[in-house]
DNA sequence: CGTGTAAGGAATTCTGACACG
DNA sequence: CGTGTAAGGAATTCTGACACG
């Protein structure tokens, strides 16, 4: 039921790591948490816990920042890509459940 | 050139993190480690840091340790493992070796 | 706006050792 | 042999704030 995520997608890595991997100061990642374009895990402790999407996305990000992009609009660009995903999800549903309603039950939703 | 790993393969988890991921206590994690079962990586202030093929081994190593296999004979299945796998990419090598020199140079080491 | 930094505290991790069995 | 635990210290992370611009 759940998608059941790829370890891409899992949020295993500590702030620490992902400074060294992405070359981005903790400053700087925790801001952009903070402007909602990122959005990290916590541990029990309260640690954050970030995975390597987000480490993708950080780059992305600090790329962005360099061409003089504010978070505002980075934020307002994720949020039009992550809509248009969306529809595009919603459509593929739609899509399969004509033919499920033609053909009858199918595998793989 | 060098096998550039995927992300299964990156050591960027920390101890409390597999923990949580395997069960295991630290302390069974880090004695693994003694016996040479797990080579975790070591951050610059001395953590160590291990990747998610690690933790997949690690839960293989706790199940034979609860059939009652000891970390000795664990160490050896895997060291056998390793020869024939070393064995299997020799001669793999060797026939590509002979198809370059009677075909000609191709992609894909 | 985006980032550096010093501050103080809490959570995390490390090693070596004693214990049990 | 495999694991728990208390001990002391060092590295890691957290938050809120001041600074600059």
């Amino acid at each position: 039921m759940a998608k059941d995520m790829s370890y891409k997608d899992k949020k295993v890595i500590t702030i620490g790591i992902v400074r060294d991997l992405t070359g981005l100061s903790e400053r700087q990642i925790r801001y952009y948490e903070e402007r909602k374009l990122i959005f990290p895990e916590r541990s029990a402790g309260g640690s954050r816990k970030f995975s390597f999407t987000d480490v993708e996305l950080l780059m992305d990000i600090a790329n962005k920042i360099e061409d003089g992009i504010q978070t505002h609009e980075i934020r307002k660009e994720m949020l039009r890509e992550q809509k248009k995903q969306n529809q595009d999800e919603i459509r593929r549903k739609m899509i399969q459940g004509q033919l499920n309603a033609q053909f009858g039950i199918r595998r793989n939703s």
